[in-house]
RNA sequence: CGGGGUGUAGCUCAGCCUGGUAGAGCGCCAGCUUUGGGAGCUGGAUGUCGCGAGUUCGAAUCCCGCCGCCCCGACCA
């Protein structure tokens, strides 16, 4: 009997348990390309469910979706200089339009050379800017509010599934407004449906906030983002809203005529969200047991194992699954068609129940020869799975089970957030006021297995002449800030850095 | 790209120091037994030992080069 699922656990060593939970509950894996990733359908599945929970959320504010090329023109890279800086160390660059076996190798053919380079985007702001310059000609155009399902590239030195792979896939939105304040509270907008969005679907408690002049997105005047605790205490950038200020419109020429005839620079914003939610999921809610995916994500959420022993009875143990997938089948959850699957494949019951264990469907059925001969349903909770040590299992009649099947969904859901909410508030502290505190607290040795969580501490903005010393303190403990959450205290206290009095509350941690 | 580690069966790993031509456990396949649940017994299959070059009669083992992966750093959603 194997204590866990798993074969690391969490406090073992959690980079090592993140990639075992990768491969064994099946949702993606490392691929030739380097630094890309194969997603498979439990995790490309929890992927298309965020998208269309998120998608509807844009569009519900307004938004409708493009879809931009690939491939963008190496010069429109050129033309806002921070976001060249930002980017250019990153990108992968097509040169040629054909190969040439040459020597009996292949090769970009040299007569096929790309009079201009493109590169793959990294992100889109340029050649979207280009067409708003182009779309935009008075204030009856604006606000123009767009957003494109797309993948992007960035060339990434250290890459992990999910969490950082050189392509990857997301959302970006973006939007024109005839001033400042119409796109200030359009970037505050989407950051709130990002917040809504994680807490509500991904059952992942957030906190937005703004970050630091230092880590704002190269080009934009703020950004703002949503930052999740993962259980390790390190912090996990899950979202970012940007205000653009008037910087792409400047670069890019997108004007339009005002009311009062006026030619005017418009206000542009930008906004996304990867698959390295995903990644943000697994490490809120996996266990020793594997994923434990949130119910209104989950691909399948109630998947029905029939205990299948080759003997005569197992046809009707066939006809009772596929009846109780069909009845499930009928009912809502979430104002969704509930999601129940008979798992056909031809291996143990056991090791169809472990699988799915480790995959973390929210409710899995074993149905045995007694409860298809009483009309019952046996099932455990995977957010409830052992109890005094044991798997724990209910059994009730079927009409019982169909009956109450879409209330547990949520109240998995619900605990799966209050859980990670809990956890999360327990591991910021208040308390520390110093940077000697804020040392000791994160230590020069860590790996004394005590989870360092967040910090949120008073801190004075630096001077840009004093930034890089800031910069270096941090760096000596690892720490970065992640944001000055929105919703900040009365009172700053003083600067953990330099005993100052400080402009604002930030939260302090070790980031993905 | 720097520092450290690592690469042997599907998975976890032993063997390497001291060179003699490949192992264990789990998994897989077959048969039998078992059956409210991660079963037992018996039998079986599986590897260009990361890649390439070298030393040697002989290399998983020694030397050189390269590559992948992991951790730390730099970079970042």
């Amino acid at each position: 009997m194997q204590a866990h699922a798993l074969n690391v656990t969490r406090s073992e060593n959690f980079p090592e348990w993140y990639q075992t939970i990768c491969r064994d509950a099946d949702l993606a894996e490392p691929s030739p390309t380097r630094g890309s990733m194969i997603m498979k359908p439990w995790g490309y599945g929890i992927w298309e469910n965020m998208q269309r929970d998120l998608d509807r959320r844009i569009k519900e504010t307004g938004h409708e979706n493009y879809y931009f090329p690939l491939l963008i023109p190496m010069s429109f890279i050129a033309r806002e200089a921070e976001h060249v800086e930002g980017f250019a160390k990153e990108m992968a660059v097509v040169t040629h339009h054909r190969l040439k076996n040459i020597d009996g190798e292949l090769s970009p053919d040299p007569d096929a050379a790309l009079e201009e380079p493109y590169i793959i985007r990294p992100t889109s702001e340029t050649i979207i800017g280009d067409a708003f310059s182009r779309w935009i000609k008075s204030y009856r155009d604006l606000p123009l509010l767009m957003n494109q399902w797309a993948n992007v590239m960035r060339w990434e030195m250290r890459t992990r599934l999910f969490l950082r792979t050189s392509e990857f896939l997301w959302q970006e939105g973006h939007t024109a407004h005839v001033s400042r304040e119409d796109a200030l509270e359009e970037t505050m907008r989407m950051l709130g449906v990002y917040r809504a969005f994680a807490e509500e679907a991904i059952a992942m408690p957030v906190i937005a906030g703004e970050k630091p002049a230092h880590e704002r997105f190269p080009g934009a005047e703020c950004t703002f983002s949503i930052e999740a605790m993962m259980q390790d205490g390190k912090a996990l950038q899950a979202g970012t809203s940007h205000y653009l200020g008037t910087h792409f419109a400047t670069a890019q020429n997108i004007r339009f005529q005002d009311r009062d005839g006026e030619m005017k620079l418009c206000h542009t914003t930008s906004w996304g969200v990867s698959t390295r939610l995903v990644g943000g999921l697994i490490m809120t809610h996996g266990d020793d047991d594997g994923l434990r995916t949130p119910p209104m994500l989950a691909p399948r959420q109630i998947v029905i194992v029939p205990m299948l022993r080759g003997k005569p009875e197992d046809a009707a143990l066939q006809d009772y699954s596929a009846a109780l997938a069909a009845e499930l089948n009928a009912q809502s959850v979430f104002g969704d068609r509930m999601r129940a699957f008979v798992d056909p494949k031809q291996s143990k019951p056991s090791d169809k129940r472990w699988d799915w264990v480790r995959k973390g469907a929210p409710l899995i059925c074993e149905i045995g020869p007694r409860d298809a001969e009483r009309g019952d349903v046996t099932w455990l909770r995977r957010d409830e799975l052992r109890e005094n040590g044991r798997v724990k299992s209910c059994t009730a009649p079927r009409a019982e089970f169909i009956g109450q099947a879409a209330d547990m969904l949520v109240a998995i859901q619900t605990s799966l957030y209050q859980e990670a909410r809990d956890r999360r508030d327990s591991s910021i502290r208040t308390d520390v006021k110093t940077f000697a505190d804020l040392e000791s607290y994160f230590g020069a040795d860590e790996d004394d297995g005590v989870v360092k969580g967040w910090v949120q501490a008073g801190w004075r903005r630096p001077q840009d002449a004093e930034l890089k010393a800031v910069e270096d303190k941090l760096k000596r403990l690892k720490l970065t800030i992640r944001n000055a959450p929105l919703d900040q205290p009365g009172a700053h206290g003083t600067c953990i850095l330099t005993g100052e009095p400080a402009d604002e509350t930030v939260l302090f941690a070790r980031a993905y």
